[in-house]
DNA sequence: GTACCTAATTAGGTGTACCTAATAATAAAT
DNA sequence: ATTTATTATTAGGTACACCTAATTAGGTAC
């Protein structure tokens, strides 16, 4: 079984169940412009896969496994509809057919790299909810550290910046759970910070990118 | 013929024929990892649609519409590769690979948008250089607005900003050929410019990202 | 309860991209 | 020049996702 093939079924699947009841085959067939039988045929895959409970006249729903799946697919297509239109300023009815495509091929943790460039959105262009995923968890319990006071301590957890500030950074000693303490706070929002026994500046743009765990 | 599946073949043959040669039936298996008579079976499919010159015993050749086709998709790797890399901080294998399969669902129109937003690069992560596109020489003949100086007029060509700031920028006239001229610099950088009668700040983020082409 | 209608399934078939095994062409070696 | 090795092609077959046409199940009307 070809996997964005499934990847449709299981988004199909997923819109039709929005109600509770069970997807008619009929409903999945004309949601995806193909014919009925080609339904059955697959839908009997996707039970021997353990993706959906199917048996023949009642329709299809999602196993626990595969409503998983199709909604990472669904927030996949959210998040790169969001980049589309909101950074690259993409139409939005050419983000949404876009997405469609794109969304089989962007693995999980670009996926996440694009939620936390977007800042965890909560809404999509199209005004839908977008579910929060492992990095929204992640940044919910961290502040930015360009919101520390003077004096206080903090764990870092999350760094999200491009590649070659990353080199810098790391090569700094800003790597996860390492402890930093803000020594001074510049009238810029440039941060004076302490780590690993050296004094380092730290401008606000890169500051608002790393994200910490305030220590009490 | 699938369309990504012709785009790989034509990828791979653009690749195998860098050095002038024709590219052989067993390097374009050996390069796609499938067997040499599914090779055979397809270049005279290639062939029948214009992208490939080809005899039997004699290897391939890409067409002009057939190269032209490959590097497109060249591009687009490439492309999305920075991207994926530089803006957000992917491994390098790992965004390779995820290249491989982005490229054949990313649109032109997009992928110019994406070369905009990295500011037209020139190299790739892994040292290759990017082929320029239309974007590329448009923006080749404008300035960035924050370059202008006081006093100077210039019209208004490429705007490349995210979909709220655009809204705001179009609901000002900022529109391709309009004329602006600059008033004003400020000491922070923004500029203050005159636009269909009215004056107004323009902050140095924005301004860089308004192409505009001086008038003499 | 029977007739009827709609929806779903089964049966059988198509096109695509791959495969293996067998055959043919080219290139290299003696 | 003939044999040998390599490479390419042809022939025939598989898996997949779709299709049409025919059949069967389930719900509704009378």
């Amino acid at each position: 079984m070809r996997k964005n093939i499934a990847e449709e079924y299981l988004e199909t699947i997923l819109y039709l169940t929005r109600d509770g009841r069970r997807a008619k085959t009929r409903d999945i067939a004309q949601a995806m412009a193909i014919k009925p039988p080609s339904v059955s045929e697959m839908l009997l895959k996707l039970r021997d896969q353990g993706l959906v409970e199917y048996a023949p006249y009642e329709g299809a729903l999602l196993t626990p496994s595969g409503r998983e799946q199709a909604q990472q697919i669904e927030r996949k297509h959210q998040l790169l509809e969001t980049f589309l239109v909101d950074t690259l300023g993409v139409e939005v009815d050419a983000a949404h057919e876009e997405a469609c495509e794109m969304e089989h091929t962007i693995s999980e943790s670009t996926v996440e790299k694009i939620c936390a460039y977007l800042g965890h959105p909560r809404l999509c262009p199209d005004a839908h909810a977008i579910p929060k995923g492992p990095c929204c968890e992640k940044a919910e319990m961290c502040t930015p550290l360009s919101e520390m006071k003077e004096g206080e301590e903090a764990i870092i957890k999350i760094v999200t910046v491009d590649s070659s500030t990353k080199d810098y950074l790391l090569s700094l000693g800003f790597l996860p759970d390492v402890l930093v303490s803000i020594k001074k706070k510049l009238p810029s929002n440039s941060l004076l910070v302490r780590i690993k026994g050296a004094e380092i500046a730290i401008g606000r743009d890169i500051a608002h990118k790393i994200l910490v765990c305030k220590v009490m």
